[in-house]
Order: structure tokens, then sequence, then C-alpha cells
DNA sequence: TGACATAATCTACATCTGTAGATAGAGTCC
DNA sequence: GGACTCTATCTACAGATGTAGATTATGTCA
């Protein structure tokens, strides 16, 4: 029936194509109904109704949204943030793609894209900020483990 | 999921889990066959030699291995190099989860794990040296495009 | 109280994934 | 040639995903 995480800590999201669509389109709207939703993707992914619902309905039996209903109307909201949510996924993309190491990871970034020396500088103070604030405080959360599957 | 491979580019490499430890051993024997593959992943994952087995052949239609006949015996190889594979896992969370948008999801990386002041310094000269291309050289590869399905 | 417009619910179905057991074909050794 | 041992092939199956039609319940307006 319904699987629930009971917390602690969250089991590491991962959101599909469309999964990315939808709550993207939620973290906008909140709280929100499950047709305002399909109406603002339409142009985008012409999904129907019934696609919409089926999709929202799954996430909030994954725990990625919930539902509250009122009267005859089911609202919507999402249950990660946006920065849970890109965490999961640079945490699958690290852990898979590059086993973990970061250093090579931000290397392929750079190789692959084509930024401009503006954005190098932005990046180089990004840096540079957490250089500094490395020195004051001991350090953010743990980063990813391992083990497949 | 689903890649759709919009057309001309690159159709957008995608691995799921499963076919990232496959692989990651592929790279490490090619060419090889399958029950090499399996005993060396049987540690980790527990695989029988069936699941590893269609595991690749699904991946061979796929076009992310290829196999070559020799007698009885299926010799396999990665149609793909580490670096595609990557890339295309790079390029996924790029565009679901920053939109594109490369500086915050550097930021994100930087934020969420926990580096070294001497980390911090490689990716700083990583940088630089980026910039020292960027002076000299026009650009490298156009980054991926948009469009959901 | 009908006639609509809305939103919800149910059911369906093709793929894709993860995982394998069962069976058959080849090669090898006595 | 039989007994083994690999390797391959076939078939299966549950659960996740993408996509939606059909049907029903609810609310609203004349």
């Amino acid at each position: 029936m319904l699987k629930e995480r009971t917390a602690m800590t969250k089991p590491e999201i991962e959101l599909t194509a469309a999964e990315w669509t939808i709550i993207k389109a939620v973290w906008e709207n909140e709280p929100c109904a499950a047709p305002d939703i399909q109406e603002k993707l339409f142009a985008q992914t012409r999904w129907t109704y019934s696609t919409v619902r089926t999709l929202m309905d799954r996430m909030v039996a994954k725990g990625l949204l919930t539902t509250e209903k009122i009267r005859n109307l089911s609202l919507f909201r999402s249950a990660v943030t946006p920065a849970q949510a890109r965490r999961g996924e640079l945490a699958y993309a690290l852990k898979h793609a590059f086993d973990g190491a970061l250093t090579p990871m931000v290397q392929c970034l750079l190789e692959t894209s084509d930024l401009s020396s503006g954005e190098l500088s932005a990046l180089e103070d990004l840096i540079k900020a957490r250089k500094r604030a490395a020195k004051t405080q001991p350090a953010p959360q743990p980063s990813t483990s391992r083990k497949p599957k």
C-alpha cells in the first residue's frame, strides 16, 4: 500500500525527468491544485489531466509531495525543497559517474561547458568564500557514502 | 527513465545505477566476457550470471556496449567512453536540477560537500587554467540544449 | 431540478528495470 | 561416448514509469 519514509536521514532523493517537471511547477505555485499544474505544463508537455494527476499521486506516495483535501479539491504541496532535490541529483551523479570524487566532477563540468571569464571569476569567488568559511567553521554536511543498491 | 534524443546532437547518454556498475567493470577489463564481469562484481552485488548477462545484453541493445562472438564466447566492449558517460550524467543533473545553469550547480556542490582547503585550492587552479585556456582558444563544446520530451 | 463544467477516481497498458531460474549447446577429459 | 563444466539462450516476473481513457462525483447556474 503505502511505503513511507519515517524520516531520519532522507533516503537520497532521486527524481525522474517527469517528476522534475512536476515538482518545479509545484514549487512555483505552492499550494496548488492538480488542474493548475496540468494547465501550466500543457504547453511544454502536452500532458493530459490524467497524466499529471497520476504522476502527482505517485509522488505523494513516494513522499515527494503532500496533499490535503479541501472539500472537493486536493491541494498539493512539495515535501522536498529545491535544495534537497538538487542535492539528491548531484549525489547520484557524484556517486556513480565520479565515484564520489568531487574535484574530477568539477573538472568535467569546466571542460564540458563553455563559460565566460566572468562566470569563471564568479566560481573563483565562490571557492574563495568557501575557503574563508572553512577557516572559521569546521565543515558542513558529510558527503555521500558508497555502496551500490 | 526516458531519454529524448531530439536528434543530431549525441543521444544524451543516461545510465541506471546497475548499468553504471556494469560499465565500470567493463572499462576495467575490456574486452571481456560476461562471466568475468559477473565474478568481478559478485562480491559487491551478489548478482548471478543470468542477471549480469541480461543487463549486458540489454546494454548492447541500447548501444552502451558491443559484443563480438568468438566461437562459443561473447566478447564485450564498451561503446561509450567514461567521459561520455560522465558528461551524460552531468548533463542530466544540470538540465533538470539546475535548469542548465552551471554556476549554481558548482555552488551547490561546494556547499554540500566538505572539502579540504587543499582540494579547494586545486579547484581554484582548475579555474585559473580554464581562464587562461579561454584567452587563447575560443571555446570548447556547446553545452546541453533544452526541451522536455 | 436539470444541464453543464470540474475535479477526482479507476482501470489499463506498454516499456523499462532489476533479478533470476531452467534449459540447451560446446568443449574437454577419461 | 558419457560425464562434466562452462557459456549461452529463453522465459518469467514483480515493480517502476510514462501516458491516458472512461466513469463518476461535485459544484454551479439558470
